[in-house]
RNA sequence: GCGCCCAUCGUCUAGCGGUCCAGGACGUCGCCCUUUCACGGCGAAAACACGGGUUCGAGUCCCGUUGGGCGCGCCA
């Protein structure tokens, strides 16, 4: 079997959405998983809506996500003069022929259409007539010649055998009035030069590839493998929007998702391995294939990426983790107030909060949020909770604590044998006396275990902290 | 409207004619663990859209209905 191309070929018209990144993470994996190569060919053949920045969006989005593409990206405005010559060739064998209908025609048979209840179609009416009978001045378009009757099957991978009517299928244009190859003829060409062998899109393509087919065989090309993977809906089922999630991945990024754990989600979206769930990247690609892709659509679900995002974090290594969040801390909200301030003791400090911080937090936002009694300011700040924990009765217990503590090593296990035999003593639960603890040290009513908080807070600070709420 | 595709718990899915009174995961609800919150453990509720066939036997095959999606540009 000969090395298998895929592609991913995104038009730079916006961000890369959570559709255009399965897609782009399928091919990918797909490619790596049989030892082929992965292109990135970027559809920016209309010049009114392409622009540079999405351009870049798109790479950022693609390089953040980890898939990383072979060679160079393809600009397919570039390759202009290679469509033309191609349809120079069509034109030449009869494989498409000039039109000079006009907008006006073309707008015409568009209301005849749908008067009558039938689809749009081109009626052909340049298809034989003669070119001297073409309007002076008007620079026409070229379309293909297609067949008329018949029909064209695909052969799609996760579709199963499509058969299209070629009745249905009209002589679309290759090459606009202006001389630029519309996306139809560019992709053909493009995928055939590239030598791409399989190709990986959405579903919203299975009509158009009939027609390449059409488009490919004037060119007298072979016509890659297929696979049109089933789009993504929104969590109530529609077309996502912006409501629901069609945001371009850097936004995951700013919500605190893992590249890993969102490979993850997408790909157990729409594909399955049996029961397995979770897989790590080595697995993943391992384990992907075409043929275990489901055919109906599905929809994104936020709750269940949360929680495989969880999954992830625990599963990360704490220094992994640690250097995620920090590499992430610009995207995050807050984030780079929070590394303005990460001088070497606060790294320090931060670092060694995270086994407790990640247990606790299904996001990097969540994490950082979770860290904020690191950054926080004496006097601290109370939350509603905290601030009750401390007036019922949560004073006297801190007074009291104080001497202990300050007299003690500053340890886990000296910390906590101090506060215990401080309970037993008073014959409080130990509880009662940790609330106002955290209280004291976080400003809130939940935190990471108590002894780890004064520790990785450090005896100055605790204290500090302690009296603070202790006295007033 | 026409064409194409799809249809298992709320969601993602396993299931490729009998081992399915349908399995896993998320979510939900209990219980346990516990210094808080989480994590973790245990358990519960929860689905084969509907109607016809085919077959000894259908979630699995066929047809129809209903519902949903996609396409129908000199956009990609």
């Amino acid at each position: 079997m000969s090395p298998i191309v895929t592609r991913f070929a995104p038009s730079p018209t916006g961000f890369l959405h959570i559709g255009g990144a399965r897609t782009a993470l399928f091919n990918w994996l797909y490619a790596r998983r049989f030892g082929g190569t992965f292109l990135l060919r970027i559809e920016d053949t209309d010049r009114e809506r392409s622009t540079q920045a999405a351009v870049d969006a798109i790479l950022d989005g693609l390089k953040w996500l980890g898939l990383d593409w072979d060679g160079e990206a393809v600009s397919q405005f570039e390759r202009a003069a290679r469509h033309r010559e191609a349809v120079e060739a069509m034109l030449a064998t009869g494989a498409a022929y000039r039109c000079w209908a006009s907008p006006a025609e073309l707008d015409e048979m568009r209301e005849t259409a749908r008067r009558e209840g039938k689809p749009m179609r081109y009626d052909g009416r340049w298809r034989d007539r003669d070119p001297s009978e073409a309007p002076p001045g008007v620079a026409p378009v070229i379309r293909l010649r297609a067949a008329q009757e018949g029909e064209t099957v695909i052969d799609d991978r996760v579709q199963g055998k499509v058969t299209f009517a070629n009745k249905d299928l009209d002589d679309l244009v290759l090459l606009r009035s202006d001389g630029n190859p519309t996306y139809m003829l560019a992709v053909v060409v493009d995928d055939h030069d590239m030598g791409v062998t399989h190709v990986i899109r959405g579903d919203d393509h299975l009509t158009n590839a009939a027609r390449q087919t059409q488009i490919y065989r004037a060119l007298g090309w072979e016509t890659p493998i297929w696979a049109h993977i089933p789009l993504i809906h929104g969590a109530d089922g529609a077309k996502l929007s912006k409501r629901h999630g069609a945001l371009g991945v850097e936004a995951y990024r700013a919500m605190g998702y893992l590249p890993a754990a969102l490979r993850n989600y997408l790909a157990r979206l729409g594909w399955s391995f049996g029961d397995k769930e979770f897989f790590t990247g080595e697995e993943l690609t391992a384990a992907f294939d075409l043929d275990a892709i489901g055919r109906s659509p599905s929809r994104f679900d936020f709750a269940k990426l949360e929680n495989m995002n969880g999954h992830f974090m625990r599963a990360a290594s704490d220094d992994a983790l640690f250097e995620s969040l920090v590499a992430t801390l610009p995207y995050l909200p807050g984030g780079p107030a929070v590394l303005e301030t990460l001088d070497s003791r606060k790294r320090a400090q931060l670092r060694a909060a995270i086994p407790g911080l990640k247990e606790r937090a299904k996001t990097l936002v969540e994490l950082l949020d979770g860290a904020a009694f690191l950054f926080a300011a004496r006097p601290l700040a109370l939350d509603d909770k905290a601030r009750d924990i401390l007036q019922k009765g949560g004073r006297a217990h801190l007074a009291a604590l104080l001497p202990k503590l300050s007299a003690a090593e500053w340890s886990h296990e000296a910390l906590e044998a101090a506060v215990r035999t401080y309970a037993e003593e008073t014959g409080a639960k130990l509880g009662s006396v940790a609330q106002p603890l955290r209280a004291a040290l976080t400003g809130r009513s939940t935190s990471p275990g108590i002894f780890d908080v004064l520790t990785v807070l450090g005896r100055e600070e605790s204290l500090g902290r302690i009296a603070d709420q202790a006295g007033a």
